[in-house]
DNA sequence: ATCTGATGAGTGAGCACTCACGCACATGAA
DNA sequence: TTCATGTGCGTGAGTGCTCACTCATCAGAT
């Protein structure tokens, strides 16, 4: 019938607003998207009907590479221990070698306008990460509680260790051994 | 010689600023900001040279009401642990009490308008926090670096403490405790 | 030939910041 | 104590800019 839209400018104007959004957070302009993907500013508008679609959908895409990178190597056969080890050292790498990606996604999780649907579709997109947070109980709060206050636990201790890493990169080693030693503590004793 | 400024106008814009910036971060509107403290946009503009400046002077105004918080009670005398320990309740404490400056704190921290000098200058309100942090090395890493990660691990485990503290204040007990065991087995055994 | 993607100047809303004016107040002379 | 004086605060409409988003028009794939 006629011209189809084209994947190829999907991608663009998504990496383009990794970039920008990492130097200038949800002040990031649409115009200075659109330019950096190479089309002009009313074909950004073609592909995400808003900004807080692009913002969302960008979310979702960062979240993706990050889930995929996660599960490099992962053996659902291999100890609790080795799985969370495995999956620990792949997200301080995945933090080094991407970190345009890893800042644009701190400063959209940050931001407010990240929609629940959006969060929830994130978490599917690595179901196996839910086990491995349940192993056990802190003393004084019941198994959910306790499973959430982990999980959110070991992501900020990991934010640390990565953006430690990062910034450091010749003792991105020590990071990761200390920061998981410390989070495996966490999830196993208090 | 003439009408001189009025100290209560100056609180009154802090206060606005607050609980404005905890409900848009910075994206808070200066006309609203004054519009809350009951005085002219204009005003605004002498009390603050620019919005920058009134983001810095804020940011340093709540990191003062909180160190104030941190050092109720505060016995130098005491154990490394106990004081330890009094710290951290003191702070999860604080966050219960003031969600909305506590708010407005996590939106500046993130907002990148924060200068170096204002970080500087809210450091030295606290000086007897330094040796808190100083007890070990982790395995890796010099004392000095060790001494950063360190701290910036304590912050961010503190940070998810109180917020899930805030969240749901019946379980505040054992967010605490669960917290606190695990920094300080960060500080003393990584 | 036809329909739809691509374009970028245009639009209106919202923002930080300004400024000319009115007036409150500290000061000093009486 | 009283009052004249001038300094500088308080004001809010105004200014210029940036932004997200639109739309009339063109270009190209089918």
């Amino acid at each position: 019938m006629a011209r189809p839209r084209s994947e190829d400018k999907h991608q663009a104007l998504l990496e383009a607003a990794t970039e920008i959004v990492a130097g200038h957070g949800l002040a990031a302009p649409t115009a200075q998207i659109a330019r950096r993907a190479g089309v002009a500013e009313g074909t950004l508008f073609r592909y995400f009907a808003t900004k807080d679609v692009l913002v969302n959908a960008l979310y979702l895409h960062l979240k993706g590479q990050l889930c995929t990178a996660l599960q490099e190597g992962f053996d659902p056969a291999a100890s609790l221990k080795a799985r969370a080890e495995a999956v620990w050292n792949n997200y301080i790498d995945w933090g080094i070698a991407n970190p345009t990606a890893c800042r644009a996604m701190s400063q959209l999780a940050v931001s407010g306008k990240i929609l629940p649907e959006t969060h929830a579709a994130a978490v599917k997109l690595f179901p196996a990460l839910e086990g491995l947070t349940s192993a056990c109980c802190l003393s004084g709060l019941d198994a959910n509680q306790s499973d959430e206050f982990r999980r959110a636990l070991m992501a900020s201790v990991a934010q640390v260790a990565m953006s430690f890493s990062s910034t450091d990169p010749a003792r991105a080693a020590a990071y990761k051994a200390s920061g998981f030693a410390v989070m495996w503590r966490t999830l196993t004793d208090a």
